[in-house]
DNA sequence: GGCTATAATGTTATATTATAACATTTCTTC
DNA sequence: GAAGAAATGTTATAATATAACATTATAGCC
């Protein structure tokens, strides 16, 4: 529910992303074998879409790449992958928007709040405990 | 997306919530008349049965309660009500559970968070500028 | 009061998002 | 390589939401 209230400029030009894809990749990887889970070819492509796609993405967005890669890809074939992708924390869900963006931080646990660019639709994670301390904090006044 | 950690225990036998409700369409009638738009009896039934169901209900919840007291109910009919009610200020979407709740406070700006009893679904609206503080600091920290 | 423009609602169809249920395949472990 | 478990394939359908156009009601004006 968060949103920006002002729009946000990105200079994205001449930079290649294609290295921080496969950082997110490799910590994907490493933290799935620490868990004793398997990051599977689809698991691992549905995390790739969902990163490569530089703002979120929804789930028939995926399926549709998906279908021109493998036969008979359909709606469970991406929201299993998606599911286990949220249940590691390797993907997240934003709610407002039905869509998925990767998590650059699965490490660690975070409050989960978006800021979302109301002109290009880019997320960026807030990863600041002030938030949700103000959540905890107002949670308690409020009896909860 | 914010969500209560514990469960909230409600007492609320005995306690008659009509008059909440008479005072919460009292409202929203005074408000409307105030911007010049039109509380109809649709969107008045609406925003009654949103505050009446005790938690957030669902669009096809209204509209099946709707189905049984008007002919030919339809989807755009509970929908177009929702839009105008939320344009107003007067209900919240709980975008995590295609659900929607009466506003406490439509005639205030506030932010839009809310807790939401794990146990018994129950949603209270957050309104305490230290959560909208936290997260325009942390936006403004992120460059937003 | 009747006329007109606009707003609201009715009506039908369909788009979008997500899951259920069961069959088949793949992987792990022994 | 056989058995059990996990993942994926496959078909169908549920749940949420909107598009598009027809009809009705309302407000403002003469």
């Amino acid at each position: 529910m968060p949103q920006a209230a002002q729009t946000m400029t990105f200079m994205d030009a001449g930079h290649d992303h294609s290295h921080c894809l496969d950082e997110a990749l490799d910590r994907a990887a490493a933290l799935c074998a620490d868990q004793g889970v398997r990051l599977t070819t689809l698991r691992r492509r549905v995390l790739e879409l969902v990163w490569g796609g530089h703002r979120p993405l929804g789930a028939y967005d995926i399926l549709d790449t998906l279908k021109a890669e493998r036969r008979g890809a359909a709606p469970p074939t991406v929201y299993r992958a998606l599911n286990f992708l949220l249940a590691h924390g390797l993907v997240h869900r934003i709610e407002s928007q039905n869509s998925f963006v990767g998590c650059p931080d699965p490490d660690k646990p975070h409050g989960g709040q978006f800021l979302i660019c109301r002109t290009c639709g880019m997320a960026a994670e807030l990863n600041d405990t002030g938030v949700d301390q103000a959540i905890r904090k107002s949670a308690h006044k409020a009896g909860f």
